[in-house]
Formats: structure tokens, C-alpha cells, sequence
DNA sequence: ATGTCCTCTCTTAGAGGA
């Protein structure tokens, strides 16, 4: 089974590099973020077409997220985060499928640090750590997938030095990543390849992309039953480089059959 | 500070976010 996560940024704009992309690929399940659009300008029929079932929280401009299946129906849990009935944002969506509990999720950028924004991005980060707790607790296969805005450490980053003041980068950010990691969840990217650059995210400013200026902070976080079965992962690096593309990568895993 | 791309609006230019 793969599994695939892809921070779109803009799911309409987007629409046939997306479809492109999962006509060429076939992921059996993906995540997507910052779909930026709102509940009912999701573009259902185009992904049903493609022959994917879906499920989404959408928000007029900003975020959104969305959890589509090949031959299977994800069964939705949760369309929030739970701890702060406040928070408007769409960044957090939970389904069960095939057997599995996928979180999909778009943390906070958090920018500028420090401030309201990355003040914002670390309670959304303590919610996510109080949340992957009990999920994690339950036993059951599951995943974390989505677009962290963290990279984890210095091997992530094309020039650390330049990002230490940065909210995706700052210490308490990445303490926070490695705090939620420690509760038992393996970076799947870094089990199969633990010292290589690997990235999913070129911005699209100075010709990034072409000077592999890139960050790796799309994620799949996996519970031990799920990390057993990883056979192979990676990330469609080709696809940043088409026309009309998103600022990141789609990024994939493989899980064997149980 | 800048660069670029997306979306929305006090809309065809500018603002806000990333």
C-alpha cells in the first residue's frame, strides 16, 4: 500500500498538476494541505474522476486539508484538532481507512517568531503532542502525514546557519518535534535513509528549486505496527519542477501487506 | 530587504500569507 502526502497550496490552482500527479503515481491513499479553498469549492468531481473517494475541511483562502482513497472510502474521525474549540483554522483531519488511523495535518507556519503567530504554532503543537498521545495509546496502526513546518534537524536544511531565527527552525520548534517523536512515532523518510539530503519543500523565490535550496518538513510520523511493515519511501521530487507547480514535493511511503 | 506564487477583494492592483 502507498501512502502520500502533498501540500498543494491551492487545490483549484493546483488541479492538473494534482491530477497529473495521481494519474502517474496511483497512491492508494493521500493527504493533502492547504487545499485554499472553502467546503464547497473542492473539487470533488474532478478527484472522484480520478478515482479517489475524499474527505475534507476546507477554509475560504487559507489552510484546508483533505484525505482522498483509491478503492476504499476513508471513514472520517475528527475534522479538528481537539483542546482549543476557539481555533478556526482547517488544519487537522482524522479518517480510518483500510485498517488505519491516518491524522493528516498542516501545522502552523508560524512566522514571525517570535509573536503571536509562533506562540500560536507551539499550542498548536502541544495539542498535536496531547492528541498523537492518545491515539498512539489506543494500539492501533496509525500515521501522522502532512506538512509539520519543521525541519528536524540540521540535515534538513540546505543552510542551517540561515534558518536558526526562523519559526520552521527556531530550537522550541524543533525540541517540540523531537518531543513528539519520543512517544514512540518513527520519521519514516529517516528510518529507510538516516544521513541523506532529502527534501520536500523548494521555495519559490531565488530559483530554489534549480540551486536545491530545499527544506524537508513534510512528514509521516508512524506507530510502531505501521514502521514494521515500511518497506520503501521517498519524494516526487520531479513534479516541483512542472508548470503551475506547488512550492513542495509530494512525499510517499510503502507499506508491506499485512 | 528581497525574491515568487496563491487567494480574495474596498477587483484587473494590492494585500496578506507562506
Amino acid at each position: 500500500m502507498k501512502i502520500a502526502t502533498y501540500n498543494v497550496n491551492g487545490v483549484n490552482g493546483r488541479l492538473p498538476v494534482l491530477l497529473r500527479w495521481l494519474n502517474e503515481t496511483t497512491p492508494d491513499l493521500v493527504c493533502l494541505q492547504e487545499l485554499k479553498a472553502p467546503q464547497e469549492k473542492f473539487p470533488e468531481k474532478a478527484i472522484q474522476d480520478a478515482g479517489y473517494n475524499a474527505i475534507w475541511h476546507g477554509q475560504k483562502s487559507w489552510n484546508g486539508v483533505a484525505i482522498l482513497a483509491r478503492n476504499a472510502q476513508p471513514e472520517e474521525v475528527r475534522r479538528a484538532l481537539p483542546g482549543d474549540p476557539e481555533d478556526m483554522h482547517s488544519r487537522y483531519i482524522e479518517a480510518s481507512v483500510n485498517g488505519i488511523l491516518i491524522g493528516c495535518l498542516y501545522l502552523p507556519n508560524g512566522n514571525p517568531a517570535p509573536g503571536p503567530k509562533f506562540d500560536y504554532k507551539l499550542e498548536w503543537f502541544k495539542r498535536l503532542t496531547v492528541h498523537s498521545a492518545k491515539l498512539f495509546a489506543v494500539g492501533t496502526p496509525v500515521l501522522l502525514a502532512g506538512d509539520f513546518n519543521v525541519m528536524p534537524t540540521e540535515l534538513d536544511v540546505y543552510k542551517p546557519e540561515r534558518w536558526v531565527d526562523d519559526a520552521l527552525f527556531r530550537p522550541e520548534t524543533r525540541a517540540a518535534f523531537k518531543k513528539l517523536v519520543a512517544q514512540g512515532w518513527t520519521d519514516a523518510i529517516r528510518k529507510l535513509y538516516p544521513e541523506e539530503i532529502i527534501y520536500t519543500f523548494w521555495d519559490y523565490f531565488r530559483n530554489a528549486y534549480a540551486r536545491n535550496a530545499g527544506l524537508r518538513i513534510d512528514h509521516f510520523l508512524l506507530s510502531p505496527h505501521l514502521s514494521n511493515r515500511l518497506i520503501a519511501a521517498g519524494v516526487d521530487r520531479n513534479v516541483r519542477g512542472w508548470e503551475k507547480t506547488s512550492d513542495h514535493a509530494p512525499v510517499w511511503i510503502e507499506l508491506a501487506d499485512k
